[in-house]
DNA sequence: ACGCTGACTATTA
DNA sequence: CTAATAGCCAGCG
């Protein structure tokens, strides 16, 4: 079956040149493209450096929109807080986020990453909010 | 327009 | 230790 298309997203994706959008989801997609390479963060993480530390899942939902946004948003660097890849469902494969962590030098077993720890990445703490 | 769901997180039992 | 619950906010039916 083909992916279902949602009308909203695709009228959204149209911005109008001159008008800026300062959403969430923007905000979002900032903050998930400055993540290193070979680094991971959390959802809570960069909805904390949005201010909405609160609203972790609206950081997950806007996510889901990184695919229809230019330049593509490295979704796959953002985990939950467990490091568990919670969001590898969501891909085009589900294996596909494993697979990109682990070209960037990022170990996964089990769905999970390995010295998530060490690996993580507070937007908060290196944009320095 | 109202209600449910959801890629989360922290707290309580 | 694990399991269940509440809070958050935007999109879809």
């Amino acid at each position: 079956m083909p992916p279902k298309k949602i009308a909203s997203e695709k009228l959204k994706s149209v911005k109008p040149s001159g008008k800026k959008d300062e959403s969430f989801f923007e905000l979002v997609f900032e903050v998930a493209r400055q993540i290193p390479k070979g680094r991971v963060t959390s959802y809570g993480a960069i909805a904390a450096a949005l201010g909405t530390k609160l609203s972790a899942r609206m950081v997950g939902w806007a996510m889901n929109g990184s695919f229809r946004v230019r330049p593509k948003v490295p979704a796959h660097r953002v985990v939950n807080r467990n490091g568990m890849l919670s969001g590898k469902m969501h891909f085009a494969y589900p294996e596909q986020m494993q697979e990109l962590l682990e070209k960037e030098g990022v170990q996964v077993i089990d769905d999970k990453v390995v010295d998530f720890e060490k690996r993580f990445w507070d937007p908060v703490k290196e944009l320095g909010l």
